[in-house]
DNA sequence: AAATTGTATAGCCTCAATATATACAATTAT
DNA sequence: ATAATTGTATATATTGAGGCTATACAATTT
């Protein structure tokens, strides 16, 4: 399975498997019901421990991206756009939520968030 | 001083002094010029160490509130509100940026963030 | 000169995060 | 059946950051 470990960067290696991954998954490069590499075969092709592959396929699992069965293995879920969608909705409204009390302490107007909003993200 | 310490939130005490001290400073009820209690004489008020409070008065410091001067003790900057605006500016750009890019790798539009930052924020 | 104030360096403690080892349970393959 | 393979559960370092403290030092005031 294509997946890179680096050890520069600070990011932990079972993150970086796991964010991979969701990415093969949500570019369809893994589609539904396909096998995932065993915990153990991942964890011998990338030289670690078959604990730290399966901390990483956990993560999966808790974002429903994946299901495990024991003696089995673990397989592509039904992509469920919709939740995923909804999960990243509430950690946008999180930080709209924090950048509003911010902007009200610092006697900004909701005004000047749209304005903001509008040039942040529209430069590209 | 009239600073209030709870040690059952996790919060840190030295933030809790800041925060505090900083509330003070914005609401004008410590004015410009103004002596602060010397970092050790608080810290006896408080029954904790005056590293602590040093800690604290630094935080105060480093966010442009209070000048300290080795043997004279701490004091009330002049209050620059346009620096103090322009640094939350800086903080709330930063979170609509993460809101932006969210939203573009699941497929969110630029509009339906207005429509969240209002929903977030208007509702009150 | 003594008292008071802030500074600097170093240490300790705790806690969470990361990665691991090892024993156990379920399924599949032979 | 039974061996091999797969995932699960529990326990154990290890590391690093955060928070608080102690103590020695420097500058100013009294």
């Amino acid at each position: 399975m294509n997946i890179n470990i680096s050890n520069a960067n600070g990011e932990p290696i079972y993150l970086q498997i796991a964010s991979q991954i969701k990415t093969m998954i949500l570019e369809g490069k893994l589609k539904e019901g396909e096998m995932l590499p065993s915990m153990r075969v991942l964890a011998t092709e990338l030289h670690i421990s078959f604990m730290t592959t399966k901390r990483a396929y956990e993560e999966l699992e808790r974002d429903g991206f994946i299901e495990s069965y024991t003696g089995r293995g673990s397989f592509v879920k039904a992509q469920n756009l919709e939740i995923y969608r909804e999960e990243q909705l509430k950690h946008i409204e999180s930080l709209l939520m924090e950048a509003g009390d911010t902007a009200r302490k610092a006697g900004i107007s909701i005004e000047e968030l749209h304005e903001l909003l509008d040039l942040v993200n529209g430069g590209d």
